[in-house]
DNA sequence: ATTACTTATAGTATTTTTTACTTTAAGTTT
DNA sequence: AAACTTAAAGTAAAAAATACTATAAGTAAT
């Protein structure tokens, strides 16, 4: 690190390099959709500080790594998928927050299609588990608050982009959308009224193809359609779901 | 920083210090509203590196002190003013953003009235300056990218939060805040309907005051009124001035 | 097979909101 | 007092959201 100190000095006396302690981690807020819940990806920790709780996905990022593709590294440590939605969603830096020294931590959130996920324990983990987001246990560190803010952050952006499409198996029922809408933003939709706002969307296809083995009418799949989306966004479309209060 | 290594270690055979390398800094884009026109404040660099070039005011954090505060701290040393609306967009954390080191950087933006704003040249600022968004030069470091973000997450919220009336005068016309909200959006607005959208909100108070020292009918003057708009807000209240495409 | 039952899907009518436009009011300047 | 400028209120048409009804298409039991 011999660059330091070529260019400039501190106002406080602090000596430059003083400034050069920080550790940086990323911390993954890994969201599925299971049984009409909600759900977020924990691992027990294996190691010290917090060993046997559970805890966010993530880890110091190395000095030669970028922090997106640390994010993404991480989470294929933990989940093996690649290739996911992924989002930094915000940034704790509280002096306390971490035990081992000062380490800011950075949010990243995906959305995963339960149908093709199967999480894998890396090195220091335990356990990985799916707990629903309406019951949790207390976390290590800072994570509650960080999950916290996660989750109101995914219900705030779920209204105006079509990210729930992301957590449902690639083929859906308009039924299986509403029930995650719903879920999402805890709030009832008209069954007929949703089927309309949805499909006025231009947003699905449909697919020649029928749910199996129910005991009743099968519904129609649909799947999503992101080249359409990706037009429609460049001729102004706006998507909203925003519901009353 | 003994406390470190007690814990846990690296499993790439990484020494657990070399994570604890990273400087953090904060970058403020800071908002103004002067002459019609969206302004941002920018300082003139008197230091190495990109000494004489423009930049976004921002700072190294000091180990001690909380992220949060830390930019409130920078935005005063170089402002002079305190308790101004603030909000974390974007962490950037490429590799090699910084040359004197592997340094991460928190986003930070704030929105100020232009009546009682006064920027104050720091110890390693030459000289300030506001420029318009539509006019801006080339930055130090990657703060023309944070720029650009800080930009389109100020006009992404600004469709769903009353965060407009920050830029404004305390006192203020109707047609100056449609005049905000077009340079804002992009968009035009029809003047008696943007009147009805905004007062329907209720989050305004008329004032018993109109407009001084203009050549025509005198416009009454209004203010936004906060506590409302937090009262609002749990009756679940969702600000929208969303425009069609 | 026929009937009952369940859910999908289409349709319709009402209400509310948005949009486009017109009119009137209230001030200043000549 | 007349002309001018902008504020502010009003109105009618169009569009969108909402609530509700009816029909279609399948499964399961009799």
């Amino acid at each position: 690190m011999n660059k330091m100190n070529k260019y400039f000095l501190s106002e406080n006396n602090v000596p430059f390099q003083d400034y050069f302690n920080f550790g940086l981690s990323v911390d993954c807020v890994v969201f599925g959709y299971v049984g009409e819940e909600i759900k977020v990806l924990l691992v027990q920790r294996d190691a010290e500080p917090f060993l046997g709780n559970w805890a966010l996905p993530g880890d110091l990022v190395p000095l030669d790594e970028d922090l997106a593709d640390s994010a993404s590294n991480v989470l294929q440590n933990l989940t093996g998928l690649e290739n996911i939605f992924m989002e930094q969603f915000y940034t704790f830096g509280a002096v306390d927050r971490h035990p081992a020294g000062r380490v800011a931590t950075v949010g990243y959130y995906s959305l995963v299609k339960s149908d093709n996920y199967h999480p894998i324990a890396s090195s220091w983990v335990k356990e990985t588990e799916w707990f629903s987001i309406k019951d949790l246990p207390k976390l290590a560190f800072d994570h509650d608050q960080i999950l916290e803010k996660a989750v109101s952050t995914l219900k705030s952006r779920v209204k105006y982009r079509p990210v729930g499409f992301e957590l449902l198996p690639t083929k859906f029922t308009l039924l299986e959308l509403q029930a995650l809408y719903e879920a999402l933003l805890d709030y009832k939709f008209d069954k007929p009224n949703f089927r309309k706002k949805i499909l006025s969307m231009d947003l699905l296809v449909q697919l020649d193809e029928v749910q199996a083995n129910v005991s009743h009418r099968p519904a129609k799949l649909f799947q999503f359609d992101e080249m359409r989306y990706i037009e429609l966004r460049k001729e102004g479309f706006a998507f909203d779901i925003t519901v009353k209060g």
